[in-house]
DNA sequence: AAGTCGGGGAT
DNA sequence: ATCCCAGACTT
C-alpha cells in the first residue's frame, strides 16, 4: 500500500484490510474481486493483484525467515516486491541489513552528499544505494530505515526544506554549499502534444450526453469519456489541462491546448469551431473508456467532426 | 530507457 | 496548476 502512495492515505486501508483478512490464509483463500473491492480508492490496482497472488504463493512456499540465507532473495521474487519493498520487509520485520531507497530517502542522499547525478539514472540510483548501506545502522536496520523516509517526509522535503530543525544538517553537504534546493536533480520530461480533439453528442434513453476523444501522444488517446461538469460549468473560464470547454448562446467549442508535463507551461495553440449546442441536461461527473461505453450499450456514433489542428 | 498505472495532499 | 508520494512492471 506503501508504494507510491502517502502513510497517511494507506492507514485506512490497512486497518480494513486486517479486518477482511486477518491472517495470510484468510487473504490467500479471498476471492480475487474483494481484495480489489476492498483496495478501492487507493489506485495503482496492480498493488492489489500481486499482493493476492504474493499471499497465495507464500501460503504455499512459507514465510522467509531471518535465519534463511535467501530472504531477501524470496522476498524479491514475491510479485509486486521491487527492491525496495524487500529492503523495507527485510529490515523492518526481519532486522536485515538492507538499506531501502524510496523517493525520500533518494532526496536525503542526494543532499547529504550534495551528489547531482540524476536521480532516475542506473549509476546514480547504484551510487546512493552504496551510501545509504554505508550508513546504514546494522544493528536497527529497520529504525535506520524508517528515520531515513520519515526525515525526508517530513524535514528534508522537496521545496523548502527545514534545515534549521536537521538533525544532520552538521553533515549535510548539499546545505553547506547551499544547493539543497537544487537537488535532487530530475530530468525534465518528454513534451507532449496534443494534435486533434473529436467530439460528438451521444443521445440515449432521452438524455444527452457530450463525448469527447483526445487523440493526443497522452495515455487519453483513444479514450471516449464524459467530461466534467466543472470544466463544462467553467465556460469562458481559465484552461483546465489540455483542452476546455465553452459555452455561448446554443453554441459550444472546444479549445486545444499545447502541454509539456513537470515544466509548467501551457501554450495555446487552437481554438474549436462553432458548433449547434443540444441540450446538455445534467452531465455526470465521471470518466469511461470506450470498452466501458460499449458495455453499456451506449456505442459511440461517428464523430460529427474532429477539431483542431 | 521510457511508458504505464491513480488518487490525494502540499505548495 | 504543478509536484510528489515509503515503486514495480512491461515494452
Amino acid at each position: 500500500m506503501l508504494q507510491q502512495t502517502r502513510v497517511e492515505a494507506a492507514i485506512p486501508y490497512f486497518e480494513k484490510f486486517l479486518q477482511l483478512f486477518p491472517t495470510l490464509r484468510a487473504l490467500a483463500e479471498a476471492e480475487e474481486n474483494a481484495v480489489l473491492a476492498a483496495w478501492s480508492g487507493l489506485g495503482y490496482y496492480s498493488r492489489a493483484r500481486n499482493l493476492h497472488k504474493a499471499a497465495k504463493k507464500l501460503s504455499v512456499e512459507g514465510i522467509p525467515a531471518a535465519q534463511d540465507r535467501d530472504a531477501f532473495d524470496q522476498l524479491r521474487g514475491l510479485p509486486g516486491v521491487g527492491p525496495y519493498t524487500a529492503a523495507a520487509v527485510a529490515s523492518i520485520a526481519l532486522g536485515l541489513p538492507h538499506a531501502v531507497l524510496d523517493g525520500n530517502v533518494m532526496r536525503v542522499i542526494s543532499r547529504v552528499a550534495a551528489d547531482p547525478g540524476e536521480v532516475s539514472a542506473p549509476g546514480t540510483r547504484r551510487r546512493f544505494g552504496e551510501l545509504a548501506d554505508q550508513l546504514l545502522d546494522r544493528r536497527r536496520p529497520g529504525d535506520f530505515n524508517q528515520a531515513m523516509m520519515e526525515l525526508g517526509a517530513t524535514v528534508c522535503v522537496p521545496r523548502s526544506p527545514a534545515c534549521a530543525e536537521c538533525p544532520v544538517s552538521r553533515f549535510c553537504a548539499g546545505r553547506a554549499a547551499g544547493i539543497e534546493r537544487e537537488l535532487p536533480v530530475k530530468k525534465r520530461a518528454a513534451e507532449v502534444r496534443e494534435v486533434a480533439l473529436e467530439l460528438v453528442v451521444l443521445q440515449q434513453a432521452g438524455e444527452v450526453f457530450l463525448v469527447r476523444r483526445a487523440e493526443t501522444e497522452s495515455r487519453l488517446a483513444g479514450f471516449w469519456e464524459l467530461p466534467e461538469k466543472r470544466r463544462m460549468a467553467g465556460l469562458a473560464g481559465a484552461p483546465q489541462k489540455s483542452f476546455t470547454h465553452q459555452i455561448v448562446n446554443d453554441r459550444f467549442r472546444v479549445n486545444v491546448w499545447h502541454t509539456r508535463r513537470r515544466n509548467t507551461k501551457t501554450e495555446r495553440i487552437a481554438e474549436g469551431r462553432w458548433v449547434p449546442l443540444c441540450a446538455l441536461g445534467d452531465l455526470p461527473v465521471t470518466t469511461i473508456t470506450k470498452k466501458a461505453l460499449q458495455a453499456l450499450g451506449l456505442d459511440p456514433p461517428i464523430p460529427s467532426r474532429a477539431v483542431g489542428v
